[in-house]
RNA sequence: GCCCUCGUCGUCUAGCCAGGUCUAGGACACUGCCCUUUCAAGGCAGCGACACGGGUUCGAAUCCCGUCGAGGGUACCA
């Protein structure tokens, strides 16, 4: 299958339907749509999928396009930007759907049922107790008036049902799965239109792909059984099927079943996928939001724009779920992913998500930016979690670009600069892991000495930078036969409360001769204290 | 049940179409060591896979058949 060839006239379509969240296999699918579009110069449109009549469309669509832009995945067509082929809300195409029911009717792809639902399921439960495969018998078909008058004289109504063929078999070739060759038997005579006029997704879809001159479908593969009645619509209306891709689905961690959003509990048993649960629900916290179990999880792009992911990151990683340049590339830049992507390049079989690997991915794109950058990133988290004004003022900013630069790798995602909230407390409201005080403070023979001892060495050092602290900390230990550890973790803990961290002498200079101070004094009255 | 699809390290994958260069390569994770003021990061090393069974062939991860396993579909859902 040689896509490239397909030239300019590329329009690919993405069809969320607006249910308030964009999940993450979704987006995947919408990349390599977008992906392909800008990979052929052609077009990718956003077609709005609320054929359920919401009752606030307005609520329940724009956290999708907040993700779309958050991705940088921008749309040709579709809601805010219009298009010559709309519109591209699927609640206002309802005569357009209605003609189309009218041709396949007309041509006889399609006919009029006017069996009752009882006797369907009579009938169905009949072929299934006789383990045969149960496709409508057509005893309630109108094809003409007459019919049509005499099932409404017995008060029924109708439905309207593709009239698949018996014999023969459908063949397509999938630009992913290759050949595929489905008995038309097999197909049921599934409805397109309800007694109330209203028409079903394959309907609607192929219909709109049709108008909007769709050139190459591309979506997961649980719509690839699917295919056979879209095709029968296609054709029933004139036209020759597009491209079809179907994609192998985004499946749980460690699985091959489709990811969904409403089985976090099972994923939280994954300890990678609970890790960066928690990475994010620790950051959403201290962000003040209240964020639901069921609407900020991983599974779900909010996910990672709150937290402080790099869309590159997400988009890298996902576009590698499924799809590969060659044995080694891992890492592409926008232009690249566009450059070389191709739907030969997809694979065939379900590809798990794989939080560990995510994290990489952000972990190297963090790396990949300057301290100026990093520090861009994260200064929004500290405003909107209230250390610091909103906006900044020059020493606080000045301030949090030196955690930022001392903290270096240790900020994976930028939410992560909310580890460090001690920087931003008073000092006399810290707050001491116990287990590490006991094991640094208040334990060791003759820890609290040295603190005091140094305490002192530290109200009369020479000035508060990191190569100065640090000759004033080595000719300290230098003086008593010490190790450097044998002091550095007692100070670590009393001035920052916690066992971890980056280095001391970064801590000490960022929190100032005074802070530094009044902090070890606490800690000593908290370890005489008992 | 029936239909469709898929099956290489725990995970993402390269290799398969055009059989030998594959004692199967890379990445994440994991383990160990080094570095080191803790934690990260980094460096080095290690562990680890062709689902199974037949066949074709001098030779099969690669081709053919079967089995098993997995996923999807089977709605007046999308």
């Amino acid at each position: 299958m040689n896509d490239h060839a397909a030239g300019a006239g590329v329009r690919v379509r993405f069809a969320p339907s607006p249910t308030g969240y964009l999940h993450i296999g979704g987006v995947r699918t919408a990349l390599f749509n977008w992906l392909l579009a800008r990979r052929h110069g052609g077009a990718f449109v956003l077609r709005v999928d609320d054929t359920d009549a919401q009752r606030n469309l307005d609520d329940a669509l724009e956290p999708i396009l907040e993700g779309f832009r958050w991705l940088g995945l921008d749309w040709d067509e579709g809601p805010g930007v219009g298009g010559a082929r709309g519109p591209y809300f699927q609640s206002q195409r309802l005569a357009i759907y209605q003609r189309a029911v009218e041709t396949l009717l007309e041509r006889g792809s399609a006919y009029r049922d006017y069996a009752r639902p009882e006797e369907i399921q009579a009938e169905r439960a009949e072929a299934e107790a006789a383990r045969r495969p149960y496709h409508a018998s057509r005893r309630w078909a109108a094809r003409t008036a007459e019919e049509r008058a005499r099932f409404e004289a017995e008060g029924r109504t109708s439905v309207v049902r593709l009239a698949m063929p018996r014999e023969g078999s459908c063949r397509f070739v999938d630009a992913v799965k290759g050949e595929v060759e489905v008995e038309w038997a097999s197909e049921a005579d599934h409805v397109v239109q309800r007694a109330d006029g209203s028409c079903l997704y394959h309907l609607a879809s192929v219909v709109d792909d049709v108008e909007m001159g769709i050139t190459h479908v591309v979506r997961a593969e649980e719509h690839l059984s699917n295919t056979p009645r879209q095709i029968w619509i296609w054709r029933g209306l004139g036209v020759e099927p597009p491209v079809l891709a179907h994609l192998p689905v985004v499946a749980e961690p460690g699985s091959k079943v489709k990811l969904s959003k409403r089985k976090l509990d099972k994923y939280l048993k994954n300890p990678q996928f609970a890790g960066l649960y928690e990475r994010g629900r620790t950051i959403a916290a201290k962000l003040g939001r209240e964020a639901a179990a069921d609407t900020f999880n991983p599974v779900i792009v909010d996910f990672y724009r709150i937290s402080g992911f790099l869309p590159d990151a997400l988009l890298n990683y996902l576009m590698l779920l499924g799809w590969s340049l060659d044995s080694e590339t891992e890492i592409l830049s926008g232009e690249e992913r566009i450059a070389h992507f191709s739907l030969d390049g997809v694979n065939k079989s379900p590809a798990s998500f794989d939080p560990d690997k995510l994290l990489s991915f952000q972990e190297r794109y963090m790396q990949a930016l300057s301290i100026d950058e990093r520090f861009a990133l994260c200064l929004p988290f500290v405003e909107q979690a209230g250390w610091v004004t909103t906006p900044a003022t020059p020493s606080l900013r000045a301030k949090v670009l030196a955690i930022v630069a001392a903290a270096g790798d240790r900020i994976k995602v930028a939410g992560d600069v909310l580890d460090y909230e001690e920087f931003f407390v008073p000092d006399d409201s810290l707050e001491y892991d116990e287990k590490a005080f006991e094991k640094r403070i208040r334990k060791p023979n003759g820890a609290t000495e040295l603190l005091r001892a140094i305490r002192d060495a530290l109200a009369s050092a020479p000035e508060f930078t990191p190569p100065s602290l640090e000759v004033s900390f080595q000719s300290f230990v230098a003086a008593r036969g010490l190790a450097l550890g044998a002091i550095v973790h007692a100070v670590r803990v009393a001035v920052t409360g916690k066992a971890v961290g980056f280095g001391l002498f970064d801590i000490l200079s960022i929190l100032g001769r005074e802070a530094t101070l009044a902090r070890i004094d606490r800690a000593l009255a908290l370890a005489s204290a008992g």
